[in-house]
DNA sequence: ACATTGACCTGAGAGC
DNA sequence: TGCTCTCAGGTCAATG
């Protein structure tokens, strides 16, 4: 579920596993998540050095290796990391595999091969180079900011969240969680929210991803007063019982509880 | 500028 | 059981 909870995860899982372990060797099995860089001269990069530090903006997650090189990494719909002793626990899927001096080894997994691999000079440069916009967990989108950047957009709430151009962050699952929380039709035109519509979707936003990431975007850690639980078949509203809907909007599945949500 | 669709991949689950 | 179909948390390009 790689979205901002779920990146950060990650981010924290380097932290404490590979940070500060020299690189020994690289493998790069996924030519075509390579981005910019040719897997030999990535594997060449990356040798010898060890990461030194961890950031994270939007869906990316950046890891330092030396004063202007980081490691970017996008984990599409389903790609994750694995640190392992043992060469043969590295899981199946795994399309980038980092040797490490201590024996161990980091891997990244991307069963479907949707993700991306590659290098940048420093995060801040990534970021204005892919055009996303400010991470969803920055404290600079306050509420007037938030208000003025949904002011001036057309279409329906729900695709703007999930734009990463215009917030980098959100994805599917938790824009849903974002818009039940703040009772709100995922249909709703997004410059057509009064005042307290639009404080209500920023509390939840920030709500959202917070108690995400202290659950370590686990979906069986989340409040049962929450929809995710019930985001399946057969759920049911966790605030009025009401069977929740399934609808598509703008190409994506989103659920919402019909009674709770306007 | 927006929505929609299909493509990219693979696995899981539903339905027959 | 085994086959086929549809769908899935993300992005990107092409089309309307």
């Amino acid at each position: 579920m790689p979205e901002l909870p779920d990146v950060e995860t990650r981010r924290r899982y380097i932290d404490a596993t590979a940070l500060h372990q020299k690189i020994k060797s690289a493998v790069v099995n996924a030519p075509r998540m390579l981005k910019g860089i040719s897997a030999k001269d990535l594997i060449s990069a990356l040798k010898s050095h060890a990461f030194s530090e961890t950031g994270r903006h939007g869906k990316f997650l950046f890891v330092r290796f030396d004063d202007k090189a980081w490691l970017v990494l996008h984990f599409g719909m389903s790609g994750t990391l694995a640190y392992t002793k043992d060469e043969s626990a590295v899981p199946e899927g795994a399309r980038l595999r980092i040797d490490f001096a201590n024996g161990y080894h980091l891997a990244g997994i991307w069963q479907r091969r949707l993700g991306r691999i590659g290098l940048t000079v420093d995060p801040a440069t990534f970021v204005k180079q892919e055009g996303l916009g400010p991470d969803a967990m920055t404290p600079g989108i306050d509420l007037s900011t938030f208000k003025r950047m949904l002011g001036g957009r057309r279409g329906s709430v729900k695709p703007a969240l999930m734009d990463q151009k215009f917030i980098a962050g959100i994805g599917n699952i938790y824009s849903d969680e974002m818009l039940f929380q703040a009772g709100l039709d995922p249909r709703h035109a997004a410059d057509g929210l009064d005042d307290d519509q639009l404080a209500d979707l920023h509390r939840a936003m920030r709500h959202v991803l917070r108690i995400a990431i202290e659950r370590q975007a686990d979906p069986g850690r989340m409040p049962h007063s929450w929809l995710l639980p019930q985001r399946r078949k057969g759920g049911v509203c966790p605030r009025c019982g009401t069977p929740l809907r399934q609808i598509k909007v703008s190409g994506r599945t989103a659920h919402l509880c019909p009674q709770c949500q306007r």
